[in-house]
DNA sequence: AGCACGATTAACT
DNA sequence: GTTAATCGTGCTC
């Protein structure tokens, strides 16, 4: 009896848990990318929620993809993109900057999808007093910025997504139609040979937040 | 140990 | 439009 109580309350947390769990992103990089788009990232902070609909991303994909870190195969800091799917990599760049991924894929298969814009919807006081003095619309509008906005850096690398305790995790969002999305080149990749250099990994999308 | 570079940002002209 | 800041990472010696 105790039993079967704690398996239909295991169920209904599954059904109405409004996270994204692993098998969201045990799937193709592209499609992962693409639906991410009206997703909602959630940082806690102890008992706090900051958090924000996820409006661009960019798909780096495998050690062919010359744009993708692990390109140069397995080191210390690509580990985690061979790591299974569902956990945060997060990365240092430029001497400043932290940037967060997502990893995808099947473990073993290096690859990820880059935050690199969302619309702040939770925890606005804590993000603007890191903003502080730069213009609202440009909070959490590059990866860096998502990074300082949402306090995350190299002790939220590897962490997993989907565990009940989670730092960082995802949650179902709004649909986004195919209407609303902006695909493209990624961004930043100068150095980098075709055709990695221009392929259309990236996705933005038009987002208007409720009322406006 | 030394070197070149980077999935950026902010402040310039 | 251009450019400086800044340092971990990966590669070479």
């Amino acid at each position: 009896m105790l039993c079967r109580i704690g398996c239909l309350w295991l169920n209904w947390r599954m059904i109405s848990s409004k996270r994204l769990g692993r098998s969201f992103f045990d799937r193709p990089t592209l499609q992962v990318a693409r639906e991410l788009l009206g997703t909602r990232l959630v940082r806690m902070e102890g008992e706090q929620r900051t958090a924000g609909i996820i409006i661009e991303t960019e798909a780096y994909i495998g050690e062919k993809d010359l744009g993708c870190h692990a390109s140069a195969g397995v080191t210390p800091r690509t580990r985690v993109l061979y790591g299974p799917p569902g956990r945060a990599y997060v990365y240092f760049t430029y001497g400043n900057y932290w940037m967060l991924n997502f990893v995808t894929e099947r473990e073993g298969f290096p690859a990820a999808v880059l935050i690199r814009g969302i619309v702040p919807t939770e925890g606005i006081d804590r993000i603007a007093t890191r903003r502080a003095g730069r213009p609202p619309k440009h909070w959490t509008d590059g990866p860096g910025k998502i990074c300082i906005a949402l306090e995350i850096g190299k002790a939220q690398n590897n962490n997993d997504l989907c565990v009940h305790d989670a730092e960082i995790f995802v949650e179902f969002g709004e649909n986004i139609p195919d209407s609303c999305v902006t695909p493209g080149p990624r961004v930043g990749l100068n150095g980098v040979p075709e055709p990695w250099k221009s392929i259309p990994w990236h996705f933005l999308a038009r987002y208007e937040p409720q009322g406006a």
